[in-house]
DNA sequence: TCTGCTTATACTCAACCTTAGCATAAGTAG
DNA sequence: CTACTTATGCTAAGGTTGAGTATAAGCAGA
């Protein structure tokens, strides 16, 4: 511990950081869970562009609407909105905080001796209307970037071929102890030996395929990957900067908040059936969910009222259209949509 | 909107902003929840000297921990420690980040120019062994600043105090749709006209005091108080800068997280009677627990194991000693302390 | 020692919720 | 008219929760 003061250390310690807002913009589409980006940006780092033309042919890397907070934002959230709307046009409506990111060598590429940057990255619900119209942003499926959090049509392949490298890793500690510690890790992150897959520990996961040498990230920020899964890199696909950590922590917020906050009503249009929106729990979650328990808990907790229209393109029986009633907006009843989703089945 | 391009704007625009580091330490000992704090440190504004003067005698104002982030700093976790160590001796051991606050003009004395502050709160958990030993730091209850939170000995008679003006102000909205949404907030929030008390909604009650004038930090930071109410001022302690504003995301925080995650036993020594861990959960959450119901929970879930000592200075028939499996510190199976807090009883 | 007080711990019962179905309704496509 | 799709109603078994009752086992003081 150094012998600093108590008192404010001097001026000349004290540091002055740049802070950058960044924003994951989920909505949901076809099915599918959707996050806004855009082709790399300025901002994403030379090791970025060199990794993008020897990985990934000439495509840069996809990138979250961020940008700097200027005095001219009088918040924060402020910030992040103007940032958002003149990078893709879309108006945010949901905002939440997720976290913020300040280790000193977090970006690859700083050379030592310049300023910190931060990341505060939030998380903005949005309904998808038509494609962004600014720049050239775009909503990609989200699980284009994290493949093995998809369960809805079972357990994702890729697990199979991941588990064999973790393990490998697991194994590799230096001490008995490091290695049970790594292998705890693994088990409980990837849900294997018996352990439950959990659809929260997004983050978690994450991390340590980082870590492990798994994602391409890591080759990027000049870890020691795994040579011999190397082609498993590519199976996620990387983003920009440390965009996909902050995807996965917004990922892992979502899934927790869905639980016990009626929040998806965000990303749905005004009128929907039970059906779409429990696809909708689905496609975040990233499992699939019994119908008939999904609708009884949605219509005896009250979150819904009947528009009384009939919507006949269901395929199939015509299904009552549905809105979410006003006091769940206002978060006035809101206890939450306790969801099923305790145990994921295999 | 400005029509700010889409590539980085230019360096004048950038804002380099100096980064605090707040703590909100949490312990719990003789049946209370405490917080660390220090006295009036320099970092108090001059405008809170200035209170602490003609409103509270000579006392300074209680402040949490808290430092600037230097570049020595690798992480921000990093820094958080190092400034908590060395202003309190107390190291801390389960932190986690609880929100960065960044408002251009959020403490009231910087001046207009000066570059902004921001604000990372975190929240860290610790057993309180002894008096802190460094600076003149110490533990407090947190009840002090929020009495209206404590219901254990059920509704506390601040809140019949608070109550009017509250609904005064409702009623003072320009509109009749301000004085609706007003209303709507006030009853919310303080669980008024048969809507049932939320133990969470501790700092959606803080702001709103502070939005109404009814804490003294309002009066500090200009802005218009309740005249009629200034005896209220004193109720609840105030805090340095924006510190009581940082504990109550804190508890807000950990009220919500005992429920769905086992965090309690950071707070409680290794061995302990199952009325003592009762006791720190109905401390944190605030309100009376059901004996019987609890222990059966804890013990269904299978969180604690026996010591196979005996605790006989209860006060009654002597209680097993427990302590907290491994598996659940290691978070393996924790799927969380579900507790009986869902409605709070009047 | 006996009484009363305190806390610990076991057990119960009714209300409610959840899981995992079965069964039927009402459209479309061929 | 048939096959298929989705919508929707309903139920039995089992689990969880809230609110007790009952009893055990210490201590302090009459």
């Amino acid at each position: 511990m150094l012998p600093a003061p108590r008192l404010k250390s001097s001026p000349t310690e004290e540091q002055a950081a740049v802070v950058d807002l960044t924003a994951v913009v989920v909505a949901f589409t076809q099915d599918q869970p959707r996050v806004l980006v855009t082709p790399g940006q300025d901002r994403a780092s030379a090791a970025d562009r060199r990794m993008a033309r020897t990985e990934l042919g000439t495509a840069a890397l996809d990138a979250l609407p961020s940008g700097p907070l200027e005095h001219r934002h009088r918040t924060l959230e402020a910030g992040l909105r103007a940032w958002v709307e003149t990078q893709t046009g879309v108006r945010l409506d949901y905002v939440e905080q997720l976290y913020t990111f300040g280790d000193r060598d977090r970006m690859s590429d700083a050379g030592a001796g310049t300023s910190r940057v931060l990341s505060i990255g939030y998380l903005a619900l949005a309904q998808e209307v038509g494609a962004p119209n600014a720049g050239d942003a775009s909503w990609r499926d989200w699980y284009r970037y994290f493949p093995w959090e998809d369960w809805r049509r079972g357990r994702p392949a890729i697990l199979d071929r991941i588990e064999k490298p973790l393990r490998r890793w697991a194994g590799a500690g230096d001490t008995k102890v490091e290695r049970a510690a790594r292998k705890e890790r693994v088990i409980v992150a990837f849900g294997l030996d018996g352990v439950a897959w959990s659809d929260e520990r997004v983050l978690e996961r994450y991390e340590l395929l980082y870590e492990v040498g798994l994602v391409a990230e890591a080759r990027r920020d000049g870890l020691s990957i795994d040579a011999k899964a190397v082609d498993l890199l590519h199976e996620g696909q990387p983003m920009a900067a440390d965009h996909r950590r902050i995807l996965a922590t917004a990922i892992a917020r979502l899934r927790g908040k869905i639980k016990y906050r009626p929040v998806v009503f965000e990303l749905m249009p005004s009128g929907f059936t039970l059906l779409q929106l429990q696809r909708a729990v689905e496609a975040l979650a990233g499992v699939r969910l019994h119908k008939q328990n999904f609708r009884r808990l949605v219509e005896q907790q009250g979150l819904v009222e009947e528009t009384g229209h009939i919507i006949t393109a269901t395929g199939g029986r015509p299904a009552r259209e549905v809105r979410f009633r006003e006091e769940v907006v206002l978060e006035r009843l809101a206890p939450g949509l306790r969801l099923p989703i305790a145990r994921a089945s295999e």
